[in-house]
DNA sequence: CTGAAAGCGCTTACAG
DNA sequence: CTGAAAGCGCTTACAG
């Protein structure tokens, strides 16, 4: 990058001083039209573009806000993004992006250097090691230095500030109980995010409603993907699973996978349900009966927390919004016009 | 953002100048080993970090840089933006994503957003809209700063910078060559993103392919997904078609999925292979045949080619690089063992 | 209405 | 080996 025109270039080529000329392109009130006519002629036509680097420094305002995701390639956290970047932009900040891929030590990293890139505010979804270690230590620079903060999705209550999620204990309870009103009684809850607060308060949204109607929970746990098949088909086999409650799109759509693989028939005789309205569950055949989480808004409502924050429009205490969710149903569960058959 | 420690808070604690705490955190040998480490302790103890604004804008140097990607959500981008962070991170460079949205003007914001953030640099493949305009009028400026400039997948050869990508054309050709040698003849090319230089390059692949075996070319654009049943199932009618190269990987399992509702078998009637090695069509049922375009390794070595050029590791002229392609087969096309029965 | 001066937090050539 | 000074490109309180 060179040979980039500056308030002096300008200054010297019209002989009027950098104060004046910052003053002119800023439209301050000091400044006479004529002036400020002239000075904003030059600079169009020198392409004249303020050193963003220089003013930040100048008014510890760089308008750059940071995301730390635990992966981009979960739908779930693209949409997130995808919500992020669209308020972000409206509002005139750039968005830097680290993933954290899961590590507490990446997340922290991250979590530095955009301290040290002077970012105005942090949006976040925590890594699955930070949430089943539970060690927030990494926390205590940026809350030193009150940079504010939203958690999204994977949220804590010992981190303190601004919060948006959903309900998940309430939204998997749910997703349990459709199927259960459509008479499946032996349900499995199968997660690949056991660990995180998400993935722990969907299985207790899900174990509540199983013992509200007296059924016997059957949990199941995959830590990778390897094991998947075997372990699924073991777990339907021995506990004659005819639901399936899955705690993400992706294990949602691979149980069905597996299920049809081993001439299980979906939804006839396992019906399932996953998380998140994505395109892997639209797109699938079977598709994916879901419920919404919002993806997008859930990103949307972080940046626009987060600017209100920033920009004074939201003052008094932290406060947590959920997201209401609503389940889609689809082909993977029976439907309810079949159920009358 | 509040109470950060400078230089001069340090200064005033240990009675040394800015300037000696200056080099001797920067480990310059002007300064003796004794001086050294007693500033060393005092700024750890304090949690010394260096403003990087203030860095930056004395060094002309950012250590970001940016990326300005057409969408997240399909997994291809996802994918390339993984590679991307991987690399950057490793040495010690922020990443800035914009998403253009397939619109020239959103990418020219991007664009012009980036400049006066003062990347070092930035990765890009081009917008739909940029490529079918064929307008690149918003890279003037940044060619008049002599940007380092990546592009990835959708390039363009009017632009004078590095790229990198696959041989469209040629991991088409031989995606059609893969139906064609299963005994496929009436194999249509189904493309979402015709205007896109990728498209039209896997297009033209398909035809050469086509015509080197005197089979007639079957081509369907289809613009919006609303439109995507009717029209290829009209197509699937009307020419008797028993193979279908998608031109991405959401456009082929979503002709999977329409043709199964319509019951087409697949891939006994009609063979399926798309582009992009991503969850979508490896979780799909029938798992999707496809072209392996390496989306991580071409954001990781775009990323790597960048960084090359800043660090002045890479000198001389610019350069295409072609990642080779593989392809992949799975259950939506014949296997070969299938063949022989 | 315009401009000189100071300062944001660093780095570095230069003097001592 | 250490420090005073200048400067990166801006903004803004202050003087005129």
């Amino acid at each position: 990058m060179e040979g980039k025109i500056t308030l002096k270039d300008l200054a010297k080529m019209i002989n009027i001083s950098t104060s004046t000329i910052s003053k002119a392109l800023n439209d301050s009130p000091e400044i006479s039209k004529k002036t400020k006519d002239r000075v904003k002629e030059i600079a169009a036509l020198h392409h004249y573009r303020p050193n963003r680097l220089a003013q930040s420094l100048k008014n510890n305002k760089t308008k750059t806000i940071g995301v730390i995701i635990p992966e981009v390639l979960s739908q779930f956290f693209a949409m997130a993004v995808h919500g992020i970047e669209t308020i972000a932009n409206k509002n005139g900040y750039m968005v830097i992006i680290c993933l954290s891929n899961e590590s507490l030590r990446k997340e922290a990293d991250s979590l530095d250097m955009m301290i040290n890139a002077n970012v105005e505010g942090v949006i976040m979804s925590l890594s699955k090691e930070t949430q089943s270690l539970d060690d927030y230590s990494h926390f205590k620079n940026a809350l030193r230095y009150k940079l504010p903060f939203v958690l999204f999705d994977r949220t804590s209550e010992k981190i303190e500030c601004d919060k948006i999620s959903i309900n998940d204990e309430l939204a998997s309870l749910e997703a349990t109980n459709y199927l259960i009103k459509m008479g499946r009684k032996k349900i499995v809850f199968l997660s690949t995010i056991s660990g995180t607060s998400v993935g722990e308060k969907r299985k207790n949204g899900y174990v509540k409603e199983m013992q509200n109607h007296m059924f016997s929970e059957i949990i199941l746990d995959i830590n990778n993907y390897k094991d998947f098949e075997t372990k699924l088909l073991n777990t339907i086999i021995n506990n004659k699973i005819d639901g399936i409650v899955a705690a993400d799109e992706l294990s949602a759509v691979s149980s069905i996978k597996y299920a049809l693989k081993h001439s299980f028939r979906i939804p006839e005789d396992i019906s399932v349900i996953g998380f998140n309205n994505g395109r892997l569950g639209k797109s699938f055949v079977p598709s994916l009966t879901v419920v919404d989480q919002q993806a997008k808004k859930q990103g949307e409502r972080a940046a626009e927390i987060l600017i209100d924050r920033l920009e004074m429009r939201l003052m008094g205490g932290i406060k947590h919004e959920f997201l209401e969710t609503t389940i889609i149903g689809r082909d993977s569960t029976l439907l309810k016009s079949r159920e009358n058959k």
